[in-house]
RNA sequence: GGAAGUUUAGCUCAGCUGGGAGAGCAUCUGCCUUACAAGCAGAGGGUCAUAGGUUCGAACCCUAUAACUUCCACCA
């Protein structure tokens, strides 16, 4: 086939990846005989888009994965998605807004039927375009966490939490979103500096006129207030405790209570206490066994126990009550002040404490065990630093409020009894209350937080509580992929609930890595509108462009930034891959190719093999260590620099010479060093290495089913690459003194050359010339022996001299040689100043040492060289 | 209030267990050298934030300081 001249991706990438799919490579099947490798896809939400978070993880996965399985290991990547209880109902209430619908109108049923038409519309959206990035996962086992499956394991493991006491249901603070209308979960607000106020309020005591002032952000709760507090060791107000005072507006008395919780220097020292509504004056509250008043209802209005201002939204009612109280004088002063607020991190709503009836789970015992797994390295964070920030939340974290009040979701498995009140939990639903008989039965109306069972997803997917093949075979996992932002809400609670239920970690190591940011380095948000689509930049420079680019240069856990320049630059690169492929499928046509163990190997194809060996050995460890972005580095200037800039060109004697034999073997090196590069290359930027791949003569099948390149010492030719580098030595001196004397690089120049590696010289004299675009190559014994005027320069193998003719200038050389004698200076210099330092002869180790003391005699030869040189001019 | 990260070339970033500072882009110079101008060759450019310390030796380890960023907590 005809390779184009110039890399175009659209040309193949699409057709490449329906033939992998089709051809069933991205299925994994378990082999005996073979080790599982197991990543589990974090679900996208079916309402998402790709976008460059998605990109990032992708890349990264199907980069390891790709990996493990061209190394031999049964590798299974399970796609998924995410039903994302509240972010989907939101847009679904939005949507059905337009048409001028609400949940009440279609009820619980026909809302739920549009909730799985949206699914079915949209759900398979992202992953088609995942499939945009070359993800090669095994899409026969695709999950939704609302499957029968996934739904099958959460109810088992709600049943068997709450048969073990680890999920109750109780009235509790929690963080209510009036917008969503639903309880959310510690980690699902999100806080923002807000500028707001102070109001200190008097609330007169009810017998001997005294008074107390307190201050509060939220005047609108002082409806629900039932004591004031203050601190039991205040001399100010020990006279007060137990006293009551008149709350205003409401007259209802209230107690002064003393509790340890009030920081008396801080404001007046007296809190007012609103058990219903702050999580702090909730546990006064209980302290103090004080009625708790609930004064708003789940839409953020006032309720019937908020009297004359029943019926007003929070806002408004804080605006009336604030007004009232500085009518009856109440208000003593406002301060500005700026607090932190919670948002709803779906709709951004601020969030009311609000004691309610939910379900939670109890953490304690979860936590405990889920802190050793990470201590005794059972799970592994990459970079290990991530581990304190699971640490931190994980050792402090306080039980999970986990019903919502939503519709779109895992029901709660949870019915009622009518008649007798039993509470029955049970994974079928039940046709009779097994206490009274009665068939009254009610099921709790709430659904389960999208986490709960996002949190099971490494087994749920592999058919737990089944033992099923798959989950013998490939749970626990092997590393989870993702970013920093959702350590909380995902990897915690997996890494607990896998303990908890399975009975081993979900998988052992965590790769953390960074947002993508913006050129400017801000987060991509919908509301900046700088949101990059990765689909986009496919369309404009192919998927594998993007790959390399979300790849190059990045280390675990930081962010990095998008840029089109950088995308470019590795459109480049690949560009440079396809034609060095081009120009080696060229030159091979329909000639014959050896083994490389057949072919008799020059000084450069030795170098070349050699280089290859280092690279093979160091990609290998930096996968292997998740460094993805130190592997791609050194793959991509592998095959730039080493094949391309070098290799290439050094073959061009052989293959345009008349040694046919010679022309063989350097064309089976070309092939045999390209066949490796594709390989290497193969996880980072698949679609290319495909399409060149299948060109290749002797290869068959897919690159993927190819293996991964292993380090042959036998091909390490440590000393000969060392040795050939002399020779490269050689060709940049000639380069640079033709540079240096404006010689333009077309014209072709005469070598001499004095060395005492006379037959390495013969040996590369071809390509000596052809690198440094010379015409001839003479090896002489001196410098005498050089008529005419010459540009000279040393290297550590040779010293080369350059009749040059009217080109030469005897001062600029004079000036050129003496600047190269002081930098030789300056390397002895250093070396010996190192080796006078005692303390460096006797404690560094004898290998550097020696290398110091090699360093001096070689610089001292060359200087010598040198200063000759110059006497000659 | 607590914790973490960042600070390296004009820009964006690598630099893994301490042993002579790297890449890409940008800049300068010269080249359309039969794979590639999405290229080739050559070059310039850095007191590795600051101050101490440990060490024979520090971008790297320790201690402070500064600036920026992020996460957690939430004193009403």
């Amino acid at each position: 086939m005809e390779m184009q001249k110039t890399y175009n991706p659209k040309e193949f990438e699409d057709r490449i990846y329906a033939e992998w799919e089709s051809s069933g490579y991205f299925r994994a099947e378990r082999d005996p005989n073979k080790v599982p490798f197991t990543i589990m896809m974090p679900p996208p939400n079916i309402t998402g888009q790709l976008h460059m978070g998605h990109a990032m993880d992708a890349t990264l996965q199907d980069t390891l994965i790709r990996f493990k399985r061209m190394q031999g290991y049964a590798a299974l990547w399970l796609p998924g998605c995410d039903h994302a209880s509240i972010a989907t109902e939101v847009k679904i209430v939005e949507k059905m807004k337009e048409d001028g619908l609400t949940k009440a109108d279609l009820g619980r049923d026909g809302f739920l039927k549009r909730a799985w038409a949206w699914k079915e519309q949209y759900g398979n959206r992202i992953m088609t375009q995942q499939r945009k990035m070359g993800t090669s996962c095994d899409w026969s086992r695709q999950a939704f966490t609302m499957d029968e499956r996934c739904s099958n394991a959460v109810k088992e493991v709600f049943v068997n939490l709450y048969n073990k006491g680890l999920i109750y249901q109780g009235d509790r603070i929690i963080n209510w979103c009036p917008c969503c209308k639903t309880a959310l979960s510690d980690a699902e607000v999100e806080y923002a500096e807000e500028a707001g106020h102070f109001w200190h309020l008097r609330y007169p005591a009810t017998d001997n006129g005294a008074e107390v002032i307190v201050a509060t952000t939220r005047p609108e709760t002082m409806l629900g207030d039932t004591a004031v507090a203050v601190h039991p060791d205040d001399t100010r107000y020990q006279a007060l405790v137990g006293k009551t005072l008149k709350l205003p507006l409401v007259g209802r008395e209230i107690p002064v209570v003393a509790d340890e919780y009030v920081d008396p220097a801080f404001g007046t020292g007296c809190v007012k206490i609103t058990p219903a509504h702050d999580p702090n004056d909730f546990e006064v509250g209980a302290r103090h066994d004080l009625p708790v008043i609930r004064v708003m209802n789940d839409d953020g209005s006032m309720n019937e126990l908020a009297g004359a201002y029943q019926g007003l939204d929070r806002y408004e009612a804080r605006k009336r009550i604030v007004a009232d109280l500085e009518k009856s004088g109440n208000l003593v002063k406002i301060e500005a002040h700026t607090h932190n607020v919670g948002h709803c991190y779906r709709c951004h709503s601020t969030v009311e404490p609000i004691v309610s009836k939910q379900w939670f789970v109890k953490m304690e015992p979860l936590a405990k065990p889920a802190i050793h797994a990470v201590m005794r390295n059972k799970v592994k964070f990459v970079p290990e630093r991530f581990s304190k920030t699971y640490y931190n939340w994980m050792e402090n974290v306080r039980d999970w409020c986990i019903s919502r009040q939503l519709w779109w979701g895992h029901r709660i498995p949870v019915w009622y009894c009518q008649d007798c009140k039993e509470v029955i939990c049970a994974k079928d639903e039940p046709t009779v209350c097994p206490k009274c008989g009665s068939a009254h039965l009610r099921q709790d109306e709430d659904v389960l937080d999208t986490w709960f069972s996002s949190a099971l997803w490494p087994f749920s997917t592999l058919g737990y509580p089944e033992e099923t093949e798959d989950y013998k075979y490939f749970y626990p996992t092997d590393v989870l992929v993702t970013g920093y932002d959702i350590i909380f809400f995902w990897v915690a609670r997996m890494i607990f609930s896998g303990i908890e239920h399975t009975g081993k970690v979900p998988f052992h190591d965590v790769l953390i890595h960074g947002i993508v940011r913006d050129e400017q380095g801000r987060k991509m948000s919908k509301s900046l509108g700088n949101g990059i689509d990765p689909l986009e930049v496919i369309e404009r420079y192919g998927a594998d462009s993007l790959r390399l680019s979300l790849l190059r240069g990045i280390a675990p856990g930081n962010d990095t930034r998008y840029s089109d320049t950088k995308v470019e630059a590795c459109r480049n690169f690949i560009n440079k891959l396809w034609n060095a492929s081009r120009f080696v499928l060229m030159n091979i046509g329909d000639k014959k190719i050896l083994p490389i163990e057949k072919v008799k190997l020059a000084p450069a194809d030795k170098w070349i093999v050699s280089k290859l060996q280092n690279c093979i050995r160091e990609v290998t460890n930096n996968l292997t260590k998740y460094e993805l972005g130190v592997a791609s580095d050194l793959v991509t200037d592998f095959v730039w620099d080493d094949f391309c800039d070098w290799y290439i060109e050094l073959s061009k004697p052989a293959l345009y010479g008349e040694d046919e034999g010679r022309r063989t073997e350097a064309l089976s090196v070309l092939c045999f060093v390209l066949e490796n590069a594709l390989k290497l290359l193969h996880p980072f930027i698949p679609f290319v290495t495909e399409e060149i791949y299948a060109n290749l003569p002797n290869t068959q099948g897919s690159i993927m089913t190819a293996e991964f390149p292993r380090y042959n010492y036998r091909m390490a030719y440590k000393k000969e690459a060392k040795a050939f580098e002399g020779i490269m030595e050689i060709i940049k001196a000639v380069r640079a003194m033709k540079k240096d004397a404006d010689c333009p690089p077309s014209k072709k120049v005469e070598l001499f050359v004095v060395t005492e590696n006379k037959r390495l010289v013969q040996l590369n004299k071809d390509c000596i010339m052809k690198l440094s675009g010379a015409s001839d190559l003479t090896l002489v014994d001196s410098a005498a022996e050089v008529e005419g005027k010459t540009v000279s320069a040393v290297t550590e193998i040779a010293q080369i001299y350059v009749p040059l003719g009217e080109l030469v200038d005897i001062e600029k050389e004079k000036a050129r040689l003496q600047a190269e004698i002081e930098r030789i200076e300056g390397e002895i210099e250093r070396a010996e100043g190192k080796l006078k330092n005692e303390n460096f002869v006797s404690k560094a180790p004898q290998k550097l040492v020696d290398a110091e003391r090699e360093k001096v005699a070689k610089y001292q030869a060359m200087k010598q060289k040198c200063a000759a040189q110059l006497e000659n001019l």
